[in-house]
RNA sequence: GGGCGAUUAACUCAGCGGGAGAGUGCCACCUUCACACGGUGGAAGUCAUCGGUUCAAAUCCGAUAUCGCCCA
């Protein structure tokens, strides 16, 4: 025995940065695509440069990294793409609010100057997350660390628009589309966060033009109200619609209404999108400012007509109220409307509101000219490919969205007004008017060879750049060895927040221009709640660092925490002492390995050395047992992206079983005195154990296991690259279980009996063990040893049944009667009141039993081997029963 | 309005047809030579409500309630 290597308790800073930086300098995430070895790659989804590691990104990449480490122990040549996204809106926004604190905006500086600057300002804060990402122990591959505005992505974006547009399936256009009036910028439908508002709903008169008066039924009011709850917009109104089924309005269709305050006739038409339950059955048509009525106006070929402005103000076709915040333009408008009695009421009204999902401000629908891409062309292969199993979701009631969104799919538009992303590649013909769009920047319009063109100001939306990842990150559309090796990526990890914005997308163009899907499973995570960005009204106040989790607990605490939780549920609300209880974890990992190693010296040779091949003692054919069954559950909880599955039966082996049971049985024989063939076999025994829990933990807690497999007396490079434990059949012992269980049980009933009554822990006492099955007599003899010091035993007699009887404390485990002499050691009150609460425990237990055997619905239709199981149960029980109630008789008689 | 999901021990969450589980917390005892970030034992839940299917329901089906998310 030696003294101790390791420290009282494990400390994570000590160890953490010192791994990862070995990790980094050996090259261990390197990925070589000239490997001959199985490839498996994922793609990282990149954070945005401007973002701070959140838990929704902890949870994110522990769990690629947890996969990344299981395949490339497992032999594979495993790829973990890294990189950051260049987050158009958000990394601008960021930069103007840094110019404001300076007092200028963009427009001052110019907009070269301006990206200039968002340039200088990603070197020197935009890798923040990169290096948080690192603090987690991401095994990232970053001799690849990618960009979306780097030079490959770019070429990507620029090849990819431009065979797009080739094909007809980018274009320009006039159309509605969402406005940022904060941002100045479109924005696509995906980008518009809708959100429950407390409003009003104003009901407004217009009046009717009275045609031949004779068409008129009698009593007609000389109005027709409506409502809305954007009575701002009527200054835009070119019509009034009605359902065409509706009685009440039959006379009015195609005839006129004046519009107040603007004096404007506007038709009065019939569509099926009315709904005439709303309101008063008749509704305001803006085509200008609303998407439906955009729709309407199309079909009737309505005049459109543009009164709010892109800054949000009212626009110099909104008359009087030229110049108006949208805002202060319906207070004054519902005045003057009031005036002209034109305001009939105005009720509360719940609805919801688009707001820009980057600066929170209320979206404003308009008609703008901008670039699209015909998204059905490209949906339906990707539709395709989830419906034949090309690519799979798990968990698959994700699909269901998927083809709900793909199915409902509209035009997406692409063009931001912003200028931090990738400038769209056409130019302005300042003659013809013509636009050239092409892969190298031209000189001359390509329809009248004018010199004077101007490239296009709009950028791409940055999910366009993004929706090229898995294979720009590669370098297409050069044909390199990567994307031979590594595309179609093994499996994409995300949250389904982005189910749509992302993967979607990268269905869409990975199918389109690599003929292939772009990844083979796409595993989708819970979201943690409350974090940056998400649900920020409601927030509870309880978010949770995972930077200062990380000081706090250590990496690997928060990496186990966040495993263990990553059961497919929606939410995950993590609590801080849930990671304290994984940081006892590891520190009992720790512990358990400083043990182990003061009886592991370094002259221990293991190799070729199989367990239990060699030992009959008990807990090594028990524990090599259970390691197996263990491994075998891990691996098939990991192939199957059942991370807690994983992690809760690695918890529960290490703890419950090493810990609780293994190292205390195998103490006694590793402090004795003497070298023994025993003390050998159990030495290698618990080596090899605790070398594959290690190993089995890597990919969880890839800190500790690195630092505390280092100290085993083995060769060794680094646990990131050994190999992942693998199950041996032949090492399933299940009679070794079965030996164990009943060693189990007995000294846990023993234990009871002395806590129970009161018995000092450190007293020892004496127990007898009556044995019904005879055959099981051996086994349990060969077990004393462990019972009599797992139960703190000083003698441990087997009886006959033929002794004289002795006033005994008794409890039952299958079959086994356990029995405390009283004498000086039991207090007997106290013994009555441990037989009652048991005897009770048995008795409702029985009845349950009972119940179910004398159905004869039961007997007759249940499985044979659930029977079997009832009637083992119930006499157990009744044995128990009995024993326990003499014993109780006889502990009553000694008081009386 | 359409769709999806949740409701299990004080808290945070697993389980999803045949004995109600885990971590933390709680109670009692223990400073036993790896670990008090520990050990041993214990208490604690009409598995939201109502109905149905089944020999058997926390688990499947249908309503209701509450909460949450997505889409319009």
């Amino acid at each position: 025995m030696k003294k101790h290597l390791l420290d009282k308790t494990y400390e994570p800073a000590r160890v953490e940065g010192k791994w990862y930086q070995y990790w980094e300098k050996e090259g261990l995430f390197h990925a070589d695509e000239n490997s001959h070895r199985e490839p498996f790659s994922i793609v990282i989804p990149p954070p945005n440069i401007t973002g701070s590691l959140h838990m929704g990104h902890a949870l994110n990449n522990t769990l690629q990294d947890i996969l990344v480490r299981y395949k490339r122990m497992n032999g594979f040549t495993a790829l973990w793409m890294p990189g950051t996204d260049h987050a158009g809106i958000a990394t601008q926004n960021v930069l103007e609010k840094q110019l404001a604190k300076e007092g200028v905006n963009r427009q001052e500086l110019g907009r070269e100057k301006f990206i200039e600057r968002v340039w200088k300002w990603r070197e020197e804060s935009g890798r923040t997350i990169v290096n948080q990402l690192k603090r987690l122990g991401s095994s990232c591959d970053w001799q690849r660390e990618r960009f979306t505005m780097d030079e490959s992505s770019s070429r990507a974006v620029r090849e990819v628009f431009v065979s797009l547009y080739e094909q007809g399936l980018i274009y320009r256009d006039d159309y509605i589309i969402n406005w940022c009036p904060r941002c100045l910028t479109a924005l696509s439908d995906l980008e518009v966060e809708h959100e429950e508002y407390k409003g009003k709903l104003y009901y407004l008169a217009y009046p009717i033009i009275k045609k031949d008066k004779k068409t008129l039924p009698k009593g007609a009011k000389k109005w027709i109200m409506l409502a809305t709850t954007r009575p701002e917009t009527m200054l835009g109104d070119t019509a009034v619609a009605v359902h065409p089924e509706d009685r009440r309005y039959q006379y009015l269709i195609g005839g006129k209404v004046l519009l107040p305050i603007m004096e404007r006739e506007i038709p009065v038409i019939s569509d099926e999108y009315v709904d005439q339950g709303f309101g008063s059955g008749v509704v305001k048509i803006t085509p200008a400012h609303d998407f439906n009525d955009f729709e309407i106006g199309l079909r009737h070929d309505l005049d459109l007509i543009k009164v709010i402005d892109e800054d949000g103000r009212m626009g110099k076709d909104a008359g009087i109220y030229q110049g108006l915040d949208r805002y202060d333009c319906r207070e004054k408008l519902l005045q003057d409307l009031k005036k002209n009695k034109c305001l009939k009421k105005i009720e509360d009204y719940q609805h919801s509101i688009g707001y820009c999902y980057r600066c929170r401000t209320a979206v404003e629908p308009l008609v703008s000219k901008q670039w699209f891409l015909k998204i059905q062309p490209l949906a339906q292969p990707a539709i395709e490919a989830v419906k034949d199993g090309r690519t799979r979701i798990i968990p698959q009631t994700w699909e269901k969205s998927y083809f709900n969104w793909m199915n409902n799919i509209r035009d997406w538009c692409i063009s931001r007004q912003i200028w931090w992303g990738h400038r769209i590649p056409a130019w302005h013909c300042q003659k013809c008017g013509q636009i050239t769009v092409s892969r190298e920047d031209p000189a001359c319009c390509s329809s009248c060879q004018s010199p004077e063109i101007k490239q296009e100001t709009d950028v791409l939306d940055t999910w366009f750049s993004s929706a090229l990842w898995p294979f720009s990150t590669m370098k297409w559309p050069e044909k390199t060895k990567e994307l031979k090796t590594f595309y179609p990526t093994s499996v994409l990890v995300t949250g389904f927040d982005i189910l749509f914005f992302w993967v979607a997308r990268m269905m869409m163009m990975g199918l389109k221009f690599m003929d292939d899907v772009p990844f083979r499973d796409v595993y989708i995570h819970a979201l943690v709640r409350d974090i940056e960005g998400q649900k920020m009204s409601k927030s509870k106040g309880n978010i949770i660092d995972p930077l200062l989790v990380m000081d706090k607990f250590g990496t690997d605490a928060l990496r186990f925490t966040l495993a263990a939780f990553a059961a497919q549920g929606r939410d995950i609300c993590l609590s801080e002492e849930r990671i304290a209880g994984y940081r006892n974890f590891a520190n009992k990992i720790w512990n358990a390995s400083r043990f182990s190693l003061m009886y592991l010296s370094e002259d221990d040779d293991v190799k070729g050395l199989q367990p239990s091949c060699f030992s009959d003692s008990l807990p090594d054919r028990w524990i090599t047992t259970r390691l197996n069954q263990t491994i075998s559950t891990v691996r098939t909880a990991l192939n199957h992206y059942k991370f807690n599955e994983a992690a809760n039966c690695l918890y529960q082996f290490i703890w419950h079983e090493f810990c609780d049971w293994y190292l205390e049985m195998i103490k006694p024989a590793l402090s004795s005195k003497e070298q023994s063939p025993i003390k050998d076999v159990t030495r290698q025994t618990l080596l090899i154990t605790l070398n594959n829990i290690l190993r089995l933990l890597h990919p969880f807690m890839p800190f500790i296991t690195e630092e505390l497999w280092q100290k085993l007396p083995i060769e060794k490079q680094s646990i990131m690259v050994s190999s992942y434990p693998e199950n041996n059949e032949k090492q399933i012992d299940t009679q070794a279980i079965a030996e164990m269980e009943l060693v189990i049980d007995i000294a846990t009933a023993i234990r009871n009996i002395r806590s129970e009554n009161n018995i000092s822990p450190s007293l020892k006492i004496p127990a007898t063990l009556k044995v019904k099955d005879p055959k099981i007599i051996p086994s349990i003899k060969h077990t004393k040893n462990y019972i009599m010091n797992l139960a703190r035993l000083d003698s441990l007699n087997f009886s006959s049944g033929k002794e004289k009887p002795i006033a005994v404390a008794t409890q039952v485990i299958k079959g086994v009667e356990i029995q405390i002499p009283l004498k000086g050691i039991i207090n007997l009150e106290e013994e009555i009141k441990r037989l009652d609460k048991e005897l009770d425990k048995v008795a409702k237990s029985f009845k349950a039993v009972n119940k179910k055997l004398s159905n004869d619905d039961f007997l007759q239709k249940a499985p044979p081997e659930v029977i079997k199981k009832e009637e083992e149960k119930a006499r157990e029980l009744k044995e128990k029963q009995k024993k326990l109630g003499e014993s109780l008789k006889k502990v009553e008689e000694l008081i009386s």
